[in-house]
DNA sequence: AATGCAATTGCAAATCGTTTGCAATAAGAA
DNA sequence: TTCTTATTGCAAACGATTTGCAATTGCATT
C-alpha cells in the first residue's frame, strides 16, 4: 500500500537542493522510503532494494540513509536492543510506542507531555536540544 | 565522594542472595559501583578497577554489568550515540536529562509525565510494560 | 553524441562495543 | 585440605556500521 494520507516526500528535488548526484541505487532506495509506512532498518531496505536491483550493495544503502539524515529527510531511531531503524522526516514531531512483541512501532503526539518536558529541563537549569521518548507496550486483550 | 543520601546497597547480599560466587574482581566491581555517583560506562568501570587490581579484564567487567542487571542490582542506559551507561537500581524510578556538552547526566522523576504516558499508551490500546524518556539539552546561561 | 572529471559505487577490510569459547584458576562446600 | 564447579583472562568472534580504494557513473561540458 502507498501512502494515502501523509506528503508524498519529493526526494530527489531534496537531493538536487543538497547538491548531489542522483543515482540508480538512491533512486531506488528512495523509492522504497516513499512507500513505506513502517519504520524498517537498514537491512530490511537493503532487501527491498536488492529485490528490485540485485547489484546494490549494504554499503550504499548505509550511506543513502547517512546522506538522508545529514539533509534532514528522514529520521534514524535507535530502539531499544535493534538496530537503527528509519523513517520519513515529514509531518510533525512524534514519539513512539514500540510493541514488544511484534516490534511494531505506533506513533503518538502529546503536546501535554512535550511541555511538561520543559518545564522539568528548565526547572533543572536546561533547555531541551531533542529528546528522546519511547513506551514499550504489549497490546491490551479487547475485553 | 561517597554516596551520602542514598541506600548503600549491600551488593555482595545479593550476590550471595542469587546463588554467585563473591570474588575478587566483582568484590572490586561492586565496590566501585557502590561509591559512584555518575554514570560510568564499562570501559570507565574496567578503568578504575584496573586501579585497583591490574589483573582485572574488560571481559569480566561486561560479565559483571550484565549479571548485576540481571538480578536487577544496577541498570543500563543506551543514551545517544554512546556506549552503556550503568547506574545503581536503588532508588525509585526516574528518567535522564543529557547534558549535550559535557554528558553530564541529571536525574529527574515526573509524576505528571509518566501518569500522561500510562494514558496515552492506554488510549492507543497498549499497557506500558517499560519506557524511555531522555532530554538532550544544553545549560541555560544562568543569568 | 562524445568527453572529462569528480561524485558515487561495490567490495572487502576495519571499526566499535560487546559477547563468547576455552583452558587455567580460584571460591567455597565437604 | 580436597574436590567440584563457577569464574576468570585471553583471544577470537560478534553484529551493526563505517571506511579505503579502485572501478564506475552521473552529468556538466563540448
Amino acid at each position: 500500500m502507498t501512502n494515502p494520507t501523509a506528503d508524498r516526500r519529493d526526494y530527489e528535488e531534496e537531493l538536487r537542493q543538497a547538491g548531489v548526484r542522483i543515482t540508480r541505487p538512491r533512486r531506488i532506495i528512495l523509492g522504497i522510503l516513499s512507500e513505506t509506512e513502517d519504520h524498517p532498518d537498514a537491512l530490511e531496505i537493503f532487501r527491498r532494494a536488492v529485490a528490485l536491483d540485485s547489484s546494490i550493495s549494504l554499503s550504499t544503502v548505509y550511506r543513502t540513509m547517512k546522506l538522508l539524515e545529514t539533509i534532514g529527510a528522514i529520521r534514524r531511531h535507535a530502539f531499544e536492543g535493534g538496530p537503527s531503524r528509519f523513517e520519513q522526516a515529514s509531518g510533525a514531531h512524534h514519539d513512539h510506542l514500540i510493541d514488544i512483541d511484534t516490534g511494531d512501532v505506533v506513533e503518538f503526539r502529546s503536546d501535554r507531555i512535550e511541555k511538561l518536558q520543559d518545564e522539568v529541563a528548565r526547572a533543572l537549569g536546561y533547555e531541551i536540544v531533542h529528546h528522546r521518548l519511547e513506551l514499550y507496550g504489549r497490546k491490551l486483550r479487547a475485553k
